[in-house]
RNA sequence: GGACGCUUAGCUCAGUUGGUAGAGCGUUGCGUUUACAUCGCAAAUGUCGGGGGUUCGAGUCCCUCAGCGUCCACCA
């Protein structure tokens, strides 16, 4: 043995080993209890982050449940990732100097299958240097047919049960990017704008002041509203204004919601560009007028500003109104907050457009259900009135995507009746008139309705087996940011689809900080590469470093110093090993079989300290509470096995008492054991100087 | 505005039934003829955010104040 530990030369030696005799592999055996978890599906688009690398966690769950004698089963699979994977493709093509709108649908399609199976390759080799025991043998991708087919049924049992439905609503629509998001996807963002204060005409005579950020939507007022309680508006209540420009007339409405110290307490309603007004229009029956287009211009609803670009149209009307006197005043430094796009960054556009809608209520109060009937239990506690809460809020869900990339609706609109019906296979005839007039939905499904269907579906498409032996799965574990977006969805369509919640036990990460407790992010450059950390320091150095000295589900603060000292217990468990491995081969002929009385006694103490170290240890593996398990084995092998008890019995092993030594060898070995969960490599790689079969056929 | 969390050694953080303050990294001193210098031994630094309460006893429970963070809601 090496006086250092090596982890270049010895990982991927390995993994391959494991994978060659199949100790992933899962199979139905009814004589064991079933131990399964689904992956979060990372995205097929770029590369493995360290938020990737806290499936540490589950690592440790696998092995350790592999260890207590359960089959085990790690479902790998990734996600294609519509919105997202489309957004890097269409940079990507930027920088050839074409645009998404160079290419048929279907041609664009293949290129980015072609693009993401590519990479795919690549982050499955990244999964591999992080020892993941996964079963290569049941990958899974979103878009495979068979899982495509489930999500279809998925989509037509919600139909069928008037769970889905199309509505004009206002959806929240990025014009740059030419899709829309559904209002968990919209990032708010603090900017400063202008509020406008405008003269609107009153028909019974005199005027009415509103405040507005947007002057260029007035073309699409459809009221005025003031608060009930106002004195200053009590006399134009029920009276009319007229909208400058078009002389459009509109109601002035009372209406609670306004706040009366705001602005001038009158606001212009505009139904088809913002959220609220929406909501009051539907309550007093307001006509909707869209006044701006997809691609983010002014329609002829608007004359003269017809074409312009938002701002540009902004300016314009304001210099309009200053010339006609009705801008009373402009207030420059407004702070307020607006909805983004993720990706591009630019202001979202509030806009009326058919969708495909989920009614979630039904739904979420079942998940809720579940929780309450600890058919679901969620670790750490804490999370438990998170989601709940999450539950009870869920407002009805946009599924419909305006991307190519992505799993196609398969809703088709009959041409003569222009009703909708839903087909899961490629129908031949319009299934509401008969005959061969219809076209199908051109948008696809949000990424999010199809993992929201990932246990069940992965397992599906593995035979009724496998599925009924594996489902629900054990443990989904993932980072606590997705509760909303994933875990409640999963639940939800999860239960309605199987009657039984998807997984027994919700385990809840916390996000990786910078050493200084900050955000990691590319634009603040502090991020860290976990393959880069392996490469220098070995994949248990990495995973250790995320499970040591934690509270789970909390925040990590991950430094490079922090990884070097993980890196230094390692090699600290390989010398032990390297220790006894030496005097194992001791001259023969020096044999002393009993120990020295005072060493008796000290052989003893290590009896019974391990013992108690082992218990404690499946204690807190039980719980959950694996920092703590790892964290005692740490104190353990170093603070008591290295630097006590092996150097109590130093001299008389080296002089040959292969009692002690035995002794040793035999605590040790069980260490390796308790800490392979937590850094699997080093662990098979000493315990392979010692035992012929891999440490993973041994049992705790 | 709502929910949750955080505030403990220079830094990053543990501390789940309330009982004499901990780890990792860093700092200082000493130590190296073979398990490990990616090491060992020793040392220093804390009114455990402020205030109040319960208790024989509180970092640990309750109240309150302050600062920070995350998620959510979002005012034209």
């Amino acid at each position: 043995m090496d006086s250092k530990y090596q982890p270049q030369l010895v990982e991927e030696k390995i993994y391959k080993e494991w994978e060659e005799k199949g100790y992933f592999k899962a199979e139905v055996n009814k004589n064991k209890e079933p131990f399964s978890i689904i992956l979060p599906p990372p995205n097929a688009n770029g590369s493995l982050h360290l938020g990737h690398a806290m499936f540490t966690y589950e690592d440790i769950m696998i092995r350790f449940n592999k260890m207590m004698g359960k089959e085990t089963l790690w479902l790998l699979g990734l996600d294609h990732a519509g919105t997202e994977t489309q957004f890097v493709f269409e940079k990507h093509l930027k920088k050839l100097g074409k645009s998404r709108y160079d290419y048929k649908r279907e041609d664009l399609y293949k290129m980015i299958w072609d693009y993401v199976a590519e990479n795919k390759n690549h982050i499955k080799g990244q999964l591999k240097r992080l020892g993941f025991a996964l079963d290569w043998s049941r990958e899974k991708f979103t878009m495979d047919p068979e899982i495509v087919k489930i999500v279809y049924k998925t989509f037509e049992d919600l139909f069928n049960q008037g769970l889905v439905y199309r509505a004009n609503k206002l959806i929240n629509y990025c014009t740059n990017c030419g899709t829309s998001f559904s209002d968990l996807e919209v990032a708010y963002v603090e900017k400063t704008d202008s509020l406008f204060y405008i003269n609107y005409q009153v028909k019974e005579g005199g005027n009415i002041e509103v405040a507005t950020t947007r002057p260029e939507t007035l073309f699409g007022d459809t009221a005025v509203i003031v608060n009930p309680k106002d004195k200053r508006y009590k006399d134009l209540i029920g009276k009319t204004a007229i909208i400058p420009f078009i002389n459009r007339e509109v109601p002035i409405i009372a209406d609670r919601t306004v706040d009366i110290k705001f602005g001038t307490g009158a606001v212009k309603v505009t139904p088809a560009h913002d959220f609220n007004d929406y909501e009051v229009a539907k309550k007093y029956n307001l006509p909707m007028v869209q006044v701006i287009e997809f691609d983010g211009k002014l329609n002829k609803l608007t004359g003269k500003y017809c074409g312009l670009r938002i701002f540009s149209a902004r300016q314009q009307i304001v210099t309009d109104l200053q010339a006609q006197g009705l801008m009373v005043k402009i207030e420059e430094d407004y702070l307020h907050r607006v909805g983004t796009c993720y990706r591009c960054g630019r202001v979202l556009e509030p806009l009326p457009k058919e969708q495909w809608f989920i009614k979630v209520k039904p739904l979420a109060d079942q998940a809720k259900e579940l929780i309450e009937k600890k058919e679901t239990v969620v670790l750490p506690k804490r999370f438990k009135k998170r989601l709940t809460t999450i539950l009870d809020d869920f407002i009805d869900w946009n599924i419909s995507r305006q991307v190519v990339w992505g799993i196609r609706i398969p809703a088709y609109r009959c041409k003569t009746k222009n009703n909708w019906f839903i087909s899961t296979d490629k129908p031949d005839k319009c299934q509401i008139c008969g005959k061969n007039d219809f076209e199908q939905d051109e948008d696809t499904f949000d990424t999010w309705f199809s993992s929201a269907q990932w246990p069940f579906a992965t397992l599906m498409t593995e035979g009724s087996e496998t599925f009924d032996y594996f489902y629900p799965t054990s443990v989904m574990e993932t980072g606590h940011d997705i509760l909303r977006a994933w875990v409640a969805r999963m639940m939800m369509i999860g239960y309605f689809s199987t009657k039984k919640t998807p997984f027994k036990t919700i385990f809840l990460h916390g996000m990786i900080r910078d050493p200084k407790g900050q955000k990691m992010s590319k634009s603040k450059g502090n991020v860290i590469d976990p393959i880069l950390m392996i490469d220098k320091y070995g994949a248990d150095a990495l995973r250790a470093t995320l499970i040591f000295g934690i509270k789970e589900g909390g925040d990590i603060s991950l430094s490079e110093q922090k990884i070097i000292g993980m890196r230094n217990f390692i090699n600290k468990i390989w010398n032990i090993g390297r220790f006894i491995e030496m005097n194992n081969q001791v001259k023969i002929q020096n044999l002393k079989v009993k120990s020295e009385s005072k060493n008796s006694k000290v052989l003893k103490e290590l009896e019974k300290e391990s013992k108690k170290e082992k218990k404690q240890y499946l204690k807190y593996m039980d719980s959950y509470q694996f920092s703590k398990a790892l964290g005692l084995i740490y104190e353990f092998i170093w603070h008591r096995f290295a630097d006590y008890y092996i150097e109590q019995l130093k001299d008389e092993i080296i002089n040959g008492n292969i009692e002690a030594l035995g002794k040793l060898k035999e605590v040790y070995l069980e260490n390796l054991k308790m800490l392979h969960p937590f850094i699997p490599f080093v662990t098979e790689e000493v315990w392979g100087v010692f035992e012929k079969k891999s440490i993973l056929e041994s049992s705790l």
